[in-house]
DNA sequence: AAACTGGGCAACCGCCTGTGC
DNA sequence: GGCACAGGCGGTTGCCCAGTT
């Protein structure tokens, strides 16, 4: 038997949706919630396909997006996550609260993918890191429409997610789904973010810096792989990290810290060995 | 002022993944 | 384990509109 269509395409409506059709869909879904997306257009009395209900909810309708332009900081944080995570849209959505991946996806696409194509800094290069919203219009240099397909991107650009890992003696290892940013001991939590980040802000400002953290601090834990464009740099930070880190405890997560963004972003693994950003800013 | 061009973005399409039976 | 289904995701499309010629 074949794959059922994922909705009616007769008689339904597509395209844009109209005030009327919003308004029915916010209120039926404040009263009733969205358990089945595919029932929901018709017990709400909608002619659209579920897909296309949850699209517009999840995009343009759910109350807590933010609307507007995007900030420096999050052009940047998106930028970063990209060098990251690739085209996993959601998966750097989750990192920036209010924002959807279908909106990061057009930004990409529309401002940042040509920022770096045309090769300006995505960045200042000060320590100072105040940022300033700006009109999306400053940042998109008029370019003619790109070619380029993703994986060139992707290729060309930037190590992937996957080969920074693939040196990882952990990299395909069971790691502890508890999240830093779970953790109880926040004042732990608090004393070792401020250490590192004292300590890995003095590396190369353009990359990122990548520590596997052991379930527990001992011997092996210093079996970690720290990733600098500056080798040297990278030896004395490794050495102090280890130093400091014998007194701070156990962390049980693999991390990436951003210096630029002042981002600790947590890894763990995906269901197929392939490593995620789960945890938030 | 009209035609043209290209950017921006909402929405669609089709595949993938997770889940229940 | 296999199947069907629903939700989720990334790639792509196409319309609208502002800027340019």
């Amino acid at each position: 038997m074949g794959r059922a269509p994922c909705c009616e395409k007769m008689g339904l409506n597509r395209g844009p949706w109209t005030p009327e059709e919003n308004q029915i869909l916010v209120s039926f879904i404040h009263q009733h919630g969205h358990s089945n997306w595919r029932a929901l257009p018709k017990q709400a009395g909608l002619l659209r396909c579920g897909k296309s209900c949850r699209l517009r909810w999840m995009n343009y309708l759910k109350p807590d997006i933010k609307r507007g332009n995007f900030t420096q900081a999050e052009e940047d944080a998106i930028i970063n996550l990209h060098q990251i995570l690739g085209n996993r849209w959601s998966a750097i959505a989750a990192k920036l609260p209010g924002r959807t991946d279908n909106e990061i996806k057009n930004v990409w696409h529309t401002h940042l993918k040509k920022r770096l194509e045309d090769n300006q800094p995505a960045k200042p290069k000060t320590s100072n890191k105040k940022k300033s919203t700006k009109p999306k219009s400053q940042s998109a240099p008029a370019k003619s429409k790109s070619t380029k397909t993703e994986s060139e991107l992707g290729s060309s650009s930037n190590p992937s997610f996957e080969s920074l890992f693939s040196a990882s003696p952990s990299a395909s290892d069971e790691v502890s789904s508890e999240t830093l940013t779970s953790h109880e001991d926040h004042s732990k939590e608090a004393q070792m973010d401020n250490k590192l980040r004292e300590m890995i802000t003095t590396t190369d400002q353009d990359s990122f810096s990548f520590i596997n953290f052991g379930e527990d601090i001992d011997e092996s834990f210093w079996n970690e792989t720290l990733y600098s464009q500056d080798e040297e740099n990278h030896a004395s930070n490794l050495d102090e990290m280890q130093q400091e880190f014998q007194h701070l405890g156990s962390v049980g997560n693999e991390m990436i810290f951003d210096s630029e963004m002042d981002f600790w972003y947590d890894v763990l693994p995906r269901s197929g060995g392939e490593q995620d950003l789960l945890a938030g800013l």
